[in-house]
DNA sequence: TGTTATACTGAAAGCGCTTACAGAAAGCGG
DNA sequence: CCGCTTTCTGTAAGCGCTTTCAGTATAACA
């Protein structure tokens, strides 16, 4: 039934034995890196063609040349966030010629088990690092190394000096919450916080703040839950609060992800959005639109985010200065879930 | 301001160096591939430490050790539908200590520059492969190469014994479509294909078909349209249809993501879901639950795909004699936008 | 005490490729 | 016909690692 497939990969040295020339020619037209005369070429050419031959990478990567690859290392792939983000890194790194090399996982050093991220410069020239969960430590690891290294929507640990780029989070949670508070009147807004550790969600926090402040609002802390930039996470939240009577008027869910879990427990216990209860998210997400009723959100450039981090990136692996940091803006995106018409 | 990183890193000398050992000896204690004394084994652990190494995988793979690492080529990842496939596989994955690295883009060999796909034995032990536009000659050519191979949610093209995965996407259309028949007395379907080549959208519509002849209702070819699994796609459809008046009572999205555009656009349009049209989906994302009305779909155990998918693979790269085709179950799950309360 | 298995270690040969380095052949002005 | 550059090609030295092979020293056994 299934053919043992034992059959040895083509070589560089079985290329050059049928062309009849030496390993340095192939290799030369393989990379254009000196003139070899056009009927070398040719000979070469159908060697390769005739016994199938691909370079073999590892060897490629090992004798000096570099991967022409980047790595991205994520959390998860849930949601709606993550596909605009990976967009613009393709995009980018398309554009100068990279491929880009999606890892996706809890890195915990765990019982002290040094784990290696699989994405290294066995496969790939640096690294984007999108991650909160990456602690520091491997991160100063991979620095040390001089590995090219691009931080996500986190700032670089004390002390080390790694390029990152991430939104305006807390002007754009202010503008969201003061919407709420100065166009439909609302005074209770209770927050979902993003993961623990995670930096967008303090900085959306301390927006929130603010607002309430900018407006003589005090902060309750029994109207800040966890939402962990989650649907499931975010509903029963709110679903525990409904229970136990907490009094809200609007919700700003952390992101995109938990308004439409917010929305989900709100509709299940027969409350109204936006009437009873105003839901207004953070991202624009692609769904954000599609949602009944429409999300009010901001928007954050994902996808430019993901452009501007290739390109800072391929800046450092180039050996070039990259921008230290950078900060993209954010703007606010008015649809009915805030009580908009 | 910027520090300028040189150092070279430490290599397995260095550290054989510092140990006062030969590099042998501190591959073997890196591997444990033979008895090293205890003292020597805490020399070499404490020059490591000392010099901060890790061993550099490109090496390691050239030198013979496999990577311990599969990869996964994907055409993209938004949508509902990848990140349970891609936890599936994770687990799989991690259960059999390998690690996946992912590659999402387009792979069509345009203007016959051969494309390699950036994921081959450099840093992979085997691929899984999901998508339609990876041609087949660059399967071809992978396997051909002896490189393990498993396709997902398609079918090995003629001649190559590649294991495949996928799941009973006929059946689950059928039984999806037959209970708009019989039980909502539906006689206008209208169905919305997948991307051209698509295999899923392939079976689903001859399940369509099946289920129409079933109870003796005609096709009609005007009730076919693009959706592309995608909601903009299939909101544009629906809404032409609208527009050009054709008539239906309801729609068979081909998968989730259609169905949330196709209700968008017939809430635009004023129309009610499912009073007015039934509309169902597929694949059973985690939002269908949460739609507004709920999604009635067929459950494909995606997550389910992804595990077993890895199993093949990695009984292929143990040499080892793999499923040759694998059809997992659906079921049909009933919610309410087929017109059920 | 002499054998012999056993624990441990190092030298060295690659893995498949890139890249000096140098040599051969060809072209050119004088 | 001689030097000199230019074009083309091969030899060989690694890249950092694994692994075979051949030890040496020690322990186990008779």
């Amino acid at each position: 039934m299934s053919v043992q497939r034992t059959l040895r990969r083509a070589t560089i040295t079985d290329v050059a034995r049928l062309a009849g020339v030496s390993i340095a020619t192939v290799s030369r037209v393989l990379n254009g890196t000196a003139p070899v005369a056009d009927d070398t070429v040719l000979m070469v050419r159908q060697a390769m063609e005739e016994l199938n031959y691909s370079p073999h990478a590892a060897a490629r990567s090992l004798a000096g040349r570099s991967t022409e690859t980047i790595g991205l290392l994520l959390p998860r792939l849930s949601g709606g966030f993550y596909p605009p983000l990976i967009r613009g890194l393709e995009t980018g790194a398309k554009e100068h010629g990279f491929d880009l090399l999606i890892h996706a996982s809890v890195y915990v050093s765990q019982d002290g088990a040094r784990r290696p991220v699989p994405l290294d410069e066995r496969n790939t020239d640096g690294l984007l690092i999108f991650t909160d969960r990456l602690d520091d430590s491997e991160i100063g690891r991979l620095y040390e190394q001089g590995f090219p290294l691009v931080l996500l929507y986190r700032a670089a640990p004390a002390g080390l000096n790694i390029p990152s780029v991430t939104v305006e989070n807390k002007r754009g949670a202010r503008s969201l919450v003061e919407h709420l508070i100065t166009d439909h009147g609302c005074r209770r807004i209770a927050y979902l916080e993003g993961p623990v550790g995670n930096e967008d969600s303090y900085w959306r926090e301390l927006g929130y703040c603010e607002a309430l402040e900018a407006h003589a609002i005090p902060f309750d802390s029994e109207l800040v839950g966890r939402g962990d930039f989650d649907d499931v996470q975010a509903r029963a939240t709110v679903e525990e609060w409904l229970r136990s009577g907490v009094q809200f008027d609007a919700i700003f869910a952390g992101d995109d992800e938990a308004a439409s879990g917010c929305i989900m427990a709100l509709r299940q216990a027969g409350k109204q959005v936006p009437d009873d209860v105003a839901v207004v998210g953070f991202d624009d997400v692609p769904f954000a639109r599609l949602m009944a009723p429409s999300l009010t959100t901001v928007r954050a450039p994902i996808e430019t985010v993901g452009e501007v981090a290739v390109r800072q990136l391929i800046t450092v692996i180039n050996g070039g200065e990259p921008e230290p940091f950078t900060l993209l803006p954010t703007e606010l995106v008015i649809r009915q879930s805030c009580g908009c018409r």
